[in-house]
DNA sequence: TATTATACATAGATAACCGAGGTATAAGGA
DNA sequence: TCCTTATACCTCGGTTATCTATGTATAATA
């Protein structure tokens, strides 16, 4: 991770939401896309995202199941839920408001503005 | 606090500084400033704004000093170093670098690109 | 054969923020 | 007069998030 800890915070559920939202991934497909997606900016360990894929799925964000892959090996996918769905809408607004939020006081441009 | 703990990670000090570059503030001030600046979205508690101005001290980005106001009460000031300026401007890269990430993660337009 | 990539998982350390509490003064209303 | 609110500083303990390190296992590649 090349951010600070404390960046990330709250918006991981957002991203990992968003991806599951367009397709049922794997954790470390999810891993190697948000690398992809972010530019490299996102490198997320294992040790961080895997919690957080079990923490999703105890407040029942999304669902996950055992499916074989072509190769034999058996991955562990997850799917969005309903309520999941629900959650990323919030998370979006949250995040949009709180990123005009903070460049409101830094003096940056009112990006966000529009959707809160 | 409105946002989850988790969001506001890692901009505080960013925030904080973009205060002080524009002038000498004291702690409960910055707290007042954040919020009105902010849109009333974020309300800084003691117990989170102190602790982060002492640690700000111990870094080196800003200097405490204690000034009596008009009511013969006396207030820590605080001031922005040279040390804190760059800080300021290494913190306020990472912060549109950040914002850019997510967005092209979850979807949202390439806000902060030109900057980065 | 050794290393890298894939693929899952947990335990302990570290750090950030918050809630709650403490101290003290001053102003304003009941 | 008393009580509440606002100002103004501070610390302690709890919760939560992320990272490091570690473990397991297989397959491909050097």
């Amino acid at each position: 991770m090349e951010f600070d800890r404390g960046l990330l915070g709250g918006s991981t559920i957002l991203m990992v939401l968003s991806l599951l939202h367009e397709k049922d991934m794997y954790g470390y497909e999810i891993i190697k896309e948000l690398d992809s997606k972010s530019g490299n900016m996102f490198q997320f360990k294992e040790g961080t995202l895997y919690p957080v894929l079990h923490r999703m799925e105890n407040l029942s964000y999304v669902k996950g199941y055992r499916k074989e892959a072509e190769n034999g090996k058996e991955r562990k996918y997850y799917s969005i839920t309903a309520e999941g769905v629900k959650q990323l809408e919030a998370e979006r607004k949250k995040w949009k408001s709180f990123a005009c939020s903070v460049n409101m006081v830094i003096g940056g441009m009112a990006y966000g503005s529009e959707g809160v």
